[in-house]
This record gives structure tokens, C-alpha cells and sequence, in this order.
RNA sequence: GGGUAGAUUCCGGAGCGGUCAAACGGGGCAGACUGUAAAUCUGCUGGCUAUGCCUUCGAAGGUUCGAAUCCUUCUCUGCCCA
């Protein structure tokens, strides 16, 4: 066991803000372990690295001895987050809120320990409350507290609609850190607003609130925006290991450092040339979601793009009812799961995105011979091998 | 409850009754360049086996040879006043 000195040393380590070291500093002292909450909104099925780092961490918790709580938030997410939203997001069914949640624990388990966690859904004391209940919850906050929010303000500001289901969110959340009694809450820094309620809750009954710690929000793929599946600037972490290294090898320099020490809290050797640096991260973020084994071939296989014959691709059968350029790429298309329409195909088409063993084919009527194990170029990612 | 403004293609936002699949910007995609990166430049960006046809401008009706544009009703939203 290391000592609660160490302990804040290694826990506070890559945190984007601690509210405060010396209150964790104390509950660390006490010698129990801690009950560290994580709450988490079933709205979308797939994590990815954004998630990765709060959930990383809370691997550290569990490193060192203490209680996770992941808190599946089935309750909330009939609400919807308003965090970084300047609109109201759609509510889900219960059915896909519960479908999300199973996903969810799934992948959250290929980074957290799985015996160390206990997991809760917050339905199971939301859906009970009567309303005189949820009237009291109320009547804890007020509402100017809630419109300090910086999401709403801006909505206000700029006469956008806020809707009042919006508004207990945060305190609805914040509740959950009274239910499960939690010690230390970790979020994003987006999520800064949300668990100050959950302190501010725990003090209206008495309890000793709980220790706030953000962790840096991860930009995506554009390097401009937060990582989110809606901005398809994400790596999901089931990716297939040659789809993630090659969407780590379309970032920037810049974006390189930000993900090398929010991921695998590295620095980037300044002596090596990027690209050797980058295919470094790369492998080393596949290895950590799949295997030692897989990333050697992922990064194997990105040395080899070239030379297309030393790579495997999806195998094409041909399609029985079309000959023309054009009925043949979308059957491609379609063949990989990427159904495009006839316009979107001929444009790619006339644009010069499809190339047969590397010769352009750009007239869509033409009706190429295609010949058994010769590729067939899509786009910039996508290639397929003729059956 | 009263008054007023608005609802346009992924988003923002233009759109004299015909020349509107709808300006412009953003985003996205493709090409060139490159380190198969970024930045930059260029093109494309409703659908259709396609010099044309079909479906779009909150919804439903109507006027008209012709409607995103005019009229009616409805739905939704903002703002001001109570």
C-alpha cells in the first residue's frame, strides 16, 4: 500500500483541475478505501479515446486499492446532457438507453477492473421518487445557481430555447453522489458544473462532499473539437487495430504531443522525425486496446501500403448484374458495409478516387475487365481486392 | 392572455411568382502537393444505369399556365408586455 502522499501524487497526475489536493489529501489519510464515482450516460453505444482518460484514471483508483462506482446513468439519459450542446438533444427509448448501457460496461471493462467496480443504475432510485420527492430535490437548488451554467447562459444569451428538463440534469446527477455516497467524483472538465452540484447536494445532507477531479477533455481527430461520435472525429476502442492506427496517423503534429501524455502519458521525442513518432503512438495506443501482436501488424501493414500485394484486404466478388465502373464501385461500397448513392459513387468516380492497380478509372460507364487479385481503390482508406 | 418575429437542403444563412435542387459561409468528400500528416490550392456536396426525370424549402389546403416565394388553417419556437 503507498502512502497517501504518493497516493495524490500519482492520482492528481495529468488532471485538468482537483477541487482540492488537500481535501483528497485528507480523505486519503483516513486508510479506507475510497468510493470513487463515475458517472456515465448510456446515449451512445461505442466509447472511444475521449473516454478513455477519465477512465483510465479511475484504473488508478482502482490500482491503488480504492472502490470504483460506475454509475450507469439509465435515468439521465431520458434527460440528455446539455453540456456543449446549443440545442436539446432527442431522448432516447428505454430499450436503446439499455441496449447502450450493456456495450457500454463491455468496453469499459477492456480498461477497468472488472472485480474492483461496482456499477449501479440510477434509475433504480429515480424511477422510484414520487413527485412530492422530486419537488424537495428542487427545492435544494436554486435557480440561479442552475442558470450560472455556462451552457445555459450562452443559450439565453443568444435567444436560444432552454428547456426546464434541462436544468435538473445537473441536479438530478448531482443526487447521485448523495445515493452512492461518493468520496471523489471524476469527469471532464465539462463536467465541472455537474459534480459541484453533487457537492453542493451532499452538503444539504450533511455529508462530507465529495473531492471534484476533471480530467482534460480530448480533442478529436480534426484537433479542433472534442472528441464525439456525432462529429465522427473519434477512435472508437474496438476499433479494428488497422482502422485505429490509421485514423491516429490523419492527426497532426500538434495533436501528436496532446494525445501522447493524455493517452499514454508520454512525451514525444522531439529528436525523432514525426512520422516515426507517430506510428510509435500509434502502435502503442493499439497495443493498449488490442494486443502487442496486433499492433506489430497494424504498424507492418502501414509500412506496406504501397506494395499492395503484402497486404490483406477485403476480398470483391463481382456483382452478377452489373458490368458498368460505376454499379461496381457502389456494390464495393456496399460490400464493406458503406452503402453510398449512385450520385456519391460517380462523383467519387469523376474525381478521380477510384484507381485499379493504381491506374485512375474515371469514366463511370466504362465496363473495366477485372481480373481475380487485382485492387480496387476506393478512397483515400478504402481498398478492396477483386474475388 | 395580448403584441410581434420566425420555421429553407448536414449546420449557419440568402432567396423580385417563372431563368431554384435553391446564393454565400462552415462542415464533409475527392484531387494536387506532402511525411498516404497538417497547412495550402482546385473541384464536388438531394435522388435516379441521368444531355433528361423524380422528390425537397415546418404541415395541410388554396390562388395561378407556373409557388420556397401570394392566401387560409394548423403545428412549433424566440422576443416584448401581463
Amino acid at each position: 500500500m503507498k502512502s497517501p502522499a504518493e497516493q495524490l501524487e500519482i492520482l492528481t497526475r495529468g488532471t485538468a483541475k482537483v477541487l482540492s489536493d488537500a481535501e483528497l489529501l485528507k480523505k486519503l489519510e483516513k486508510g479506507e478505501p475510497l468510493r470513487v464515482k463515475l458517472g456515465v450516460d448510456p446515449t451512445s453505444p461505442d466509447l472511444h479515446l475521449g473516454h478513455s482518460v477519465v477512465l483510465e484514471k479511475l484504473r488508478q483508483f482502482q490500482e491503488l486499492g480504492h472502490q470504483a462506482v460506475l454509475i450507469i446513468g439509465d435515468f439521465t439519459a431520458q434527460i440528455g446532457d446539455p453540456t456543449g450542446r446549443s440545442k436539446t438533444r432527442p431522448p432516447l427509448s428505454r430499450e436503446e438507453i439499455l441496449a447502450n448501457a450493456e456495450t457500454y460496461q463491455e468496453q469499459a471493462f477492456r480498461i477497468l477492473d472488472r472485480d474492483k467496480t461496482e456499477i449501479v443504475y440510477n434509475g433504480t432510485w429515480f424511477n422510484k421518487m414520487t413527485f412530492s420527492e422530486v419537488i424537495q430535490l428542487n427545492a435544494r437548488v436554486t435557480m440561479q445557481q442552475m442558470l450560472q451554467r455556462e451552457d445555459f447562459k450562452n443559450r439565453i444569451a443568444k435567444d436560444q430555447e432552454v428547456r426546464l428538463h434541462e436544468i435538473q440534469y445537473p441536479i438530478v446527477q448531482g443526487w447521485d453522489s448523495v445515493e452512492v455516497r461518493a468520496d471523489v467524483e471524476l469527469g471532464g472538465t465539462d463536467q465541472l458544473f455537474n459534480i459541484l452540484v453533487g457537492r453542493d447536494l451532499q452538503k444539504t445532507k450533511g455529508m462530507d462532499p465529495q473531492v471534484v477531479m476533471c480530467l482534460p477533455i480530448l480533442e478529436g481527430l480534426d484537433g479542433v473539437q472534442k472528441m464525439s461520435k456525432s462529429l465522427n472525429n473519434y477512435v472508437g476502442i474496438t476499433e479494428p487495430a488497422g482502422e485505429m492506427f490509421g485514423k491516429i496517423m490523419s492527426i497532426s503534429d500538434d495533436l501528436m504531443a496532446r494525445y501522447a501524455v493524455l493517452l499514454i502519458g508520454e512525451e514525444i521525442d522531439p529528436s525523432e522525425h514525426p512520422v516515426e513518432a507517430k506510428k510509435a503512438l500509434a502502435a502503442k495506443i493499439v497495443a493498449r486496446y488490442h494486443s502487442a501482436e496486433a499492433a506489430d501488424q497494424a504498424l507492418t501493414n502501414w509500412n506496406n501500403r504501397g506494395k499492395l500485394d503484402a497486404v490483406e484486404l477485403p476480398e470483391f466478388s463481382l456483382p452478377a448484374d452489373r458490368k458498368d465502373l460505376l454499379g461496381i464501385v457502389q456494390a464495393a461500397f456496399a460490400s464493406l458495409e458503406e452503402p453510398k448513392s449512385g450520385s456519391d459513387v460517380r462523383r467519387l468516380i469523376q474525381q478521380g478516387s477510384i484507381q485499379l492497380d493504381g491506374e485512375k478509372l474515371s469514366d463511370p460507364k466504362s465496363e473495366p475487365a477485372l481480373s481475380p487479385g487485382q485492387v480496387l481503390k476506393l478512397n483515400k482508406k478504402r481498398s478492396v481486392r477483386v474475388a
